[in-house]
DNA sequence: TATAAACTTGACTATTTTAGTATGGTATAT
DNA sequence: ATATACCATACTAAAATAGTCAAGTTTATA
C-alpha cells in the first residue's frame, strides 16, 4: 500500500502556494523549481485542482494560481479528492450483488478494511494545509 | 492508494484458520474454496507465513496449516510485515543523504506523510485476529 | 504590438507493480 | 501405493504509475 505521487505532490504543491502566496499569484514554474516536480506533471495536477475550485489561475506573464480559500479551510481530503488519490482499501465493493471475492456473504475481513478507510479519511479531514506550513516545518523547503 | 491482495489475502486465510482451527490443521485447499483464493496464490503467501512463525504446517494427507498462536495474539501488523505488505506513504526515506525529491532538506509534506503511517501501523497493531471471528462477523464467509 | 511567460488540452509511453500461473518437485497419512 | 498435502523457482498478462511530447491559447508588459 502507497500513496501516489499524484496526490502527494498536490499538496505540496498548494503548500507551496500557502507558504510563498502574497499579492502575486504563485507560477507553476516556482513551484516546479522549489520542490523539485516536473512542470508538465503540475500542470496536470493543476487541471484537476482548478476544475475542483481548489485553486484560481491568472493568466499571462506574472500569472500563476491561487488558492481559493485560506490555508486553514482547505482539508488534505479536499486535495485528494481533487486529484482522485482514493483510499481504496478492498476491491469488493462495487460488485453489490456478488460481495467480496464472488461469493454470496461479506469476506470475513470485510469490516476491517471498512474501518481503516474511515481511520484514513478522518486523518485527512482533520489536517489542512495551514498545519503544513505553520510550526515546525518552517524551516523546510 | 490501495491495500494489495497478497495482505488482504493473508489476513483472510489466517482469519478462516482461527474460525475454523479445531483439531485438524486446515489445508489451504479448504481455505481455497471458502475463500475464493486461488490456491497456488495461497502456497505463497503461507510460504512467507510460515517463515515468520505466524503458522506452522502438518505435512502429508490431511495436513494443512496451524496458528502458532492463539487469534488473540496474532496482531494484523504481524501478517502484515511477514508478507511484506507495509504502508509506504513516502519514498523519499531511503535516500537519507538528499533528502525528499532530491532537495537538501526534508520536504514541507515530511511529517504529515510520517503522521499518517504512525496512525495506520497503530491501528493495526490494536487489531488482532480474534477481532475478526468474534462479534458481528460471525454470519460472515 | 511583439513576445515571453504562463496556462490548456489531449495523446502517448516506458517502467513498475500486481496478481497471479506454470512447472516440477518433496513429504507423509492412510 | 498413492492421493493429498506442502515447497520452490520462474514466468507473464494486465493494470497502474509517473511522467513526456506536441501543439496550442492567453495576456502582461516592455
Amino acid at each position: 500500500m502507497k500513496l501516489s505521487t499524484k496526490g502527494r505532490y498536490a499538496v505540496m504543491a498548494l503548500a507551496d502556494i500557502a507558504k510563498f502566496d502574497g499579492e502575486r499569484p504563485v507560477s507553476l514554474r516556482d513551484i516546479s523549481l522549489r520542490q523539485g516536480i516536473s512542470l508538465l506533471y503540475l500542470e496536470q495536477i493543476f487541471s484537476m485542482l482548478k476544475k475542483n475550485q481548489i485553486v484560481t489561475s491568472v493568466r499571462g506573464s506574472n500569472g500563476g494560481y491561487k488558492l481559493t480559500k485560506s490555508p486553514e479551510q482547505i482539508k488534505i481530503s479536499n486535495i485528494f479528492s481533487a486529484v482522485q488519490e482514493n483510499i481504496k482499501t478492498v476491491g469488493c465493493k462495487k460488485e453489490s450483488k456478488k460481495g467480496c471475492n464472488g461469493k454470496s456473504a461479506k469476506c470475513i475481513t470485510h469490516n476491517l478494511w471498512d474501518e481503516l478507510e474511515l481511520h484514513i479519511n478522518e486523518f485527512f479531514n482533520k489536517k489542512n494545509l495551514s498545519d503544513l506550513v505553520k510550526g515546525k516545518n518552517e524551516n523546510r523547503v
